[in-house]
DNA sequence: ATTAAACCTTACAATATTAGTCAGGAATTA
DNA sequence: TAATTCCTGACTAATATTGTAAGGTTTAAT
């Protein structure tokens, strides 16, 4: 299991796409451009996630793409091991057994597959109306 | 939030520690043959542990390594924060603004806020005298 | 005093990741 | 047919990560 720039730039473009209200598929320009990073490495990215099923692409004019599933049944566990090569997240062992690594490797997936794009928009959501507790912890801590 | 080789080698590193039977305190030489990592390595990520007060160490010959805290109370996302250097968890944001992404972070961060190094070897050791689950599933899949 | 160890610093090198460029082809639709 | 967009692969370059090496100092046990 490893998390980097490279899993955030593919949950944050799955979230895009998710939250796409138009009826036209959303096109990796758009993302591209909203995101501020080159076209041509969404499409690596897009390779991998085209080809763990999780999207779809449609060609031509007002092609673009979409979800393979609702949201809800996409996890973030399945997005990092898609676009991770094979292999990255369980090899890479040093010459010790490892079992204990290997115990929390699981127990980490195992979350990451209670989380969803879904679960993720919601909670986005439903925060920007909340009141920040953090940072009103901070707020009486500093006054 | 990140995870890498880096914080493999801390976690496991901390785990050799915290499970350590004997009565002095755990040498980074021994750490260093255990995992086949250099000793000059180990020093910068224990440099790190301790100004993060999550080890403490003795100088001098039977000196070495102890945890500050018991195995309970020391969590996975306190040792990743540790060993990165400040603000990488947190910032490396791009252009938009990373509500979505944040809000992953925080939830991820909280969970492993949960996990500490005392469950994760109670687990490791009950895992060793429990069954398989998955390997008999695919066990009877194969038959 | 010698030794074992933490502790500290700097430099270096190998490798991996990240990000982008380029060049084209294939499919679809207007 | 032309525009759009997916799709592919190769290549490059910047940066970050990973890890080693080689010194040194401080401290404490023997």
């Amino acid at each position: 299991m490893k998390l980097s720039a490279k899993g955030r730039y593919a949950i944050k473009a799955l979230v895009n796409i998710a939250t796409n209200e138009s009826s036209t598929p959303k096109t990796l320009l758009e993302i591209s451009k909203y995101q501020g990073i080159s076209l041509s490495y969404l499409e690596q990215l897009f390779s991998l996630l085209r080809k763990h099923d999780l999207v779809s692409g449609v060609r031509g004019p007002g092609g673009g793409y979409r979800l393979k599933d609702s949201p809800d049944n996409i996890t973030i566990a399945s997005i990092i091991k898609a676009i991770n090569p094979e292999g990255v997240s369980d090899i890479n062992h040093d010459k010790t057994d490892d079992v204990v690594w290997d115990q929390f490797s699981k127990k980490l997936t195992n979350y990451l597959d209670t989380v969803t794009l879904g679960s993720l928009i919601d909670e986005t959501k439903s925060k920007s109306n909340d009141i920040d507790l953090e940072e009103l912890t901070n707020y009486y801590q500093q006054n």
